[in-house]
DNA sequence: AGGCTAGTATGACCTGGGGTCAGTCACTAG
DNA sequence: CTAGTGACTGACCCCAGGTCATACTAGCCT
């Protein structure tokens, strides 16, 4: 169990606390997890190494506030513009699946911080993670499969929580392997130059996930 | 980068080397990444430390010679009994996504390891240990994947890979929220103590995938 | 046999960085 | 002004990964 810190009585606290997250996100989004060294973070805002685990209690606890912290600067599934959400709920995935590379790269940093929160740290840390983000669902992906049940696209005929997870698991997996090197398994790297390639590959995922999570349509008829 | 061990002259070498790979995986298993002291590792041998950094440069070598030997220990989806696989590449899925818990006991060290290496470790070492997933196909499947479109089971309209990495991140993600509390989103572990909703949901799973991948079929009536 | 070389083994040693803690400071309340 | 609480500090500890000079062993050539 990782300690968790405090609230802080004093708003000043919070203020600095909150300046140390965002040292520290940009320590582990550039040096990795064992990389980042807390008292470079510490040499950064120049405070003493001991204050920050004043705060956060180890550099696991730091990782974690720096982890929540970035999740919740990315956007979730319903942060979709109007016109594309009223297009329905597989346009939105394919929206956000299309976007990827471009969004990873303006918000690189709490990017590449959640990536090394899913695959770069250790299984108490990952544990303590998923917790949170089961407990928090900060994508909103039960609420945006609910709603895509209700416009009668998703299908009800399975449990819920799957689909979820079901989303949750390839988006994540096709999104890392579009944006990191080191987790892609040839799909997108080994194409660099063929970005149309790339876009087809792209498009195929989309139709997987769509097959398998479409509601059955009354026989329409194939082309 | 991280040193790989040159081939040994010696066969004897090779037996130590063995030993010592033997050894760390039970101590990674038991102990994760950062618990399992590369000192523990050779106290149990009763060798000195600084032999296994001679024979493995450091502990992420070390590790990465027992994460291979550990995922070549597991079954790949080929080996499932032949009268499962006379049943086809669905119901070759659905045997060993059935069987997983089971499986894991049974193979508990070499799971344990493997998942470290997924999720416990570093990018760095994430990055080797992909090349090599790739490069190596240990669990063969590339090859059960085009053996199911042979069959004329599963769909052949989008890349082969798009479908193998699919197959390969969701069997991951099911069996690791099956089996490690660590990873489950609530979906099995919260009913710990129903295991009929535990089956359902990989039912419903199974049905998803197979929804993605099947081959379509000439306008079969829906019941 | 007697050197010669290359690979292997050793354990004392080094070092970096996570984590601790006793003491100090700064703010607030009474 | 004083007491009390929380924040801050920097010197310190210590563990564990990694290094290295030295010693040993096994094959091999002459």
């Amino acid at each position: 169990m990782i300690a968790q810190p405090k609230a802080p009585r004093n708003a000043k606290t919070q203020v600095k606390r909150d300046r140390i997250v965002d040292a520290a996100m940009r320590q582990f989004a550039e040096q990795g997890y064992q990389g980042a060294k807390v008292e470079d973070i510490a040499a950064e805002l120049g405070i003493a190494k001991g204050s920050i685990f004043q705060h956060f209690g180890s550099k696991a606890g730091l990782f974690l506030q720096a982890y929540k912290r970035a999740v919740l600067l990315l956007p979730s599934w319903q942060d979709a513009p109007d016109d594309v959400r009223s297009e329905g709920f597989f346009a939105t995935v394919r929206f956000w699946l299309d976007r990827t590379e471009h969004l990873i790269k303006e918000d690189w940093i709490p990017n590449r911080v959640v990536l090394i929160g899913n695959y770069g740290t250790d299984l108490v840390l990952k544990r303590e993670i998923n917790r949170w983000l089961v407990s928090e669902d900060p994508y909103g992906t039960l609420e945006f499969v609910e709603w895509g049940q209700q416009r009668g696209e998703v299908r009800t005929d399975v449990d819920l929580e799957i689909i979820v997870s079901m989303v949750d698991w390839l988006s994540n997996s096709l999104q890392d392997a579009l944006v990191t090197e080191e987790l892609d398994p040839g799909l997108f790297h080994r194409l660099a130059n063929q970005p149309e390639r790339q876009r087809m590959r792209v498009e195929h995922f989309e139709t997987l996930l769509e097959s398998a999570l479409a509601a059955p349509v009354a026989d329409s008829p194939a082309p």
